[in-house]
RNA sequence: GGGCGCGUGGCCUAGCCAGGAUAUGGCGGCAGCCUCCUAAGCUGCAGGUCGCGGGUUCGAAUCCCGCCGCGCCCGCCA
């Protein structure tokens, strides 16, 4: 049979159950049921009014009308409902043929995306808050991909901004030679720490920043030099630490390249305009927007251009060769989002541009900030996973270049797991031992499960044939029926932008190979059966290596 | 004050959008399992007024209303 990959195995059996209960003369669809109560279900206490019967009795009476089929090995009531249970020899020639032929991979083409994520501040090193942007959004991107979306992942370096010019106030101006660090995000974070507390104290400072703004803005080419060499090598630190977590960017914009078109973009917008003491803001109300807030500004009263207005030109440009944007944004960013979205659509209304919303990670005392020196880097994260991964790996007989390549993706596998494994609308309070985490729903368990599968079929190897009929134990039908699930698993994540339902995919689906692990010997199985299991063990390597990389956690053959 | 989000055993977390049968798992705790495919695994035990109060419904963790708590936002920062 040919299955469209878009739908799941599963469905063709909810579509039969459905058929059943539609020619029975019942306008109804069938829910998921519960563990131990079979796959499909019938609630049939909405019967009951119109019927004047009780559930129970409706559903017996279904039970003993309902058309027999080769997809259900029994359907039967139990009290109220009526349970389908799905034949475990179809189910299980569907769905490894769908996975060893690997049509289950199949997603179709689809349109161009720019997906955005990261856009950090090039003033410091990114810490630990900051680093769930760029794992869900790179997550993110390999899923799209997945999905078959032609994704285009870009990093917009806010380099007009405040802060840059904090920092460059800082290098300027100050001097510590007790800094040795030699990337430039940890060399030149100190010089932005200060500088940013000496422009809070002293106004000279805030003018001699605005100076070197505006100087920027009107294309000073010494300076522009100066700029884009230091805050190029703060970028290029950031990139390196991004890298490390399997996590790279196609396209680099500066936002400074894109002041010109701003000042374009704020004249095409010139009726919604206002000023307000030589600044210039865009009236939401103007513009028939109904918004929380009412004034955007887009021009300071000195004649430089603001984050917002920029952002907006930004979004424009990328308008131009994508129709679909996705913004991966903390959640500060809602209202600017917001507005943002609403001017956009206006000016250009083929574009669709959604965001991927996370909540912060934070300190159990607070907001980190890379300003105020409390944040918790992510390199000094990777580092301390790195050494945690060598402690276990000490006990384990395992050559020294080995082991710390096998530490060092376990730490990346490790940080990015513990990420994508929340919800990303709830906030993380950051902890050492659940960002770490070796076992339980970590990654290590998960890349480990795969380990166990490769030992498999390293030691048996598999003649290629199976036979669905052997193919009966609970454990073997439970892990081939949530294998089989894996396009609409795909299909959600995709199209909900939400990373975090593939990762307790991932983790649901190593549990289940465990038990069936546990409870179903391969190696010793005998003859047709061994084979048969050997083919659902290949499956599930082959499944599961997939989702380890579309998470961009490190498949490990032996751990 | 207003807007958005979150609130589930000691800690973390699933389920909520599409209401149904014993509320999912993990960490930590206790007790077990390596003459048998890797013990980063598995099994068992203890631990829950699903923030509080109403409402809708045959039925609410789930939907609606009100309240409380926490987070984020309401900048000529980004």
């Amino acid at each position: 049979m040919c299955i469209d990959a878009l739908m799941d195995v599963l469905q063709i059996f909810r579509e039969e159950a459905d058929r059943l209960i539609k020619e029975m003369g019942i306008d109804h669809r069938v829910d998921n049921a519960k563990e131990g109560f079979g796959d499909f279900t019938l609630p049939c206490f909405s019967l009951a009014k119109k019927y004047h019967k009780s559930p129970a009795e409706i559903a017996k009476e279904l039970e003993s009308k309902i058309e027999k089929t080769s997809y259900f090995e029994r359907i039967e009531a139990v009290g109220p409902y009526l349970n389908f249970h799905i034949s475990k020899t179809k189910l299980a020639e569907l769905s490894l043929n769908e996975i060893l032929s690997g049509n289950i991979f199949n997603f179709e083409k689809k349109e161009k995306v720019i997906l955005e994520h990261t856009s950090a501040n090039p003033t410091g090193p990114l810490h630990v808050g900051r680093a769930r942007n760029p794992i869900i959004g790179d997550t993110m991107a390999r899923i799209l991909r997945e999905y078959g979306y032609d994704v285009e992942v870009q990093y917009f370096v806010n380099d007009a901004g405040l802060q840059v010019a904090t920092l460059i106030w800082g290098l300027k101006n100050l001097n510590y030679d007790d800094v040795k660090e030699a990337k430039c995000d940890h060399a030149y974070v100190k010089y932005y720490q200060e500088a940013s507390k000496l422009s809070e104290m002293r106004e000279d400072v805030r003018n001699e920043i605005r100076a070197i703004m505006q100087a920027y803005e009107s294309g000073d080419p010494n300076l522009k030099k100066f700029i884009r060499e230091k805050i190029g090598c703060v970028l290029e630190g950031i990139l390196q630490s991004l890298r490390r977590l399997n996590i790279y960017v196609d396209t680099v914009v500066w936002e400074s390249d894109l002041i010109p078109f701003s000042k374009k973009v704020a004249e095409e917008l010139s009726q919604y305009v206002d000023e307000d003491n030589g600044a210039y803001y865009i009236d939401m109300e103007k513009m028939g927007v109904k918004i929380q807030k009412n004034r955007f500004y887009l021009y300071r009263s000195d004649g430089t251009t603001l984050y917002f207005l920029r952002d907006i030109a930004y979004h424009l440009n990328k308008s131009k060769i994508a129709r679909y944007l996705i913004d991966v944004l903390g959640e500060d960013h809602k209202l600017h989002f917001e507005a943002l979205k609403a001017i956009v659509g206006l000016l250009n209304p083929n574009v669709t541009i959604r965001p991927l919303f996370y909540a912060f990670v934070s300190l159990p005392e607070g907001k980190m900030s890379t300003r105020r020196g409390r944040a918790i880097y992510l390199d000094d994260l990777l580092d301390e996973g790195y050494r945690r991964a060598m402690e276990i790996l000490k006990d384990r007989d395992y050559p020294e270049n080995e082991a710390r390549k096998i530490a060092e993706k376990i730490a990346i596998s490790s940080i990015r797991y513990s990420i994508l494994n929340v919800q990303e609308e709830k906030p993380i309070v950051f902890r050492w031992d659940q960002a770490l985490s070796f076992e339980g729903e970590s990654a290590p368990f998960i890349i480990y499960t795969f380990a166990r599968a490769n030992s498999i079929l390293k030691k048996a190897s598999w003649n290629g044939s199976y036979f669905p009929e052997l193919i009966t134990h609970p454990q073997e039908y439970k892990l081939l029926k949530l294998m089989a699930m894996y396009p609409s698993v795909l299909t959600e994540s995709a199209e909900k932008l939400s990373p975090y339902l593939l990762a307790r995919y991932a983790y649901s689906l190593a549990m289940q190979f465990n038990q069936f692990y546990r409870d179903c010997p391969v190696i010793m199985a005998e003859d047709n059966l061994k084979e048969s299991r050997l083919a659902i063990v290949n499956a599930f390597k082959i499944l599961m290596e997939r989702v380890i990389v579309l998470l961009g956690l490190e498949p490990l053959e032996k751990m």
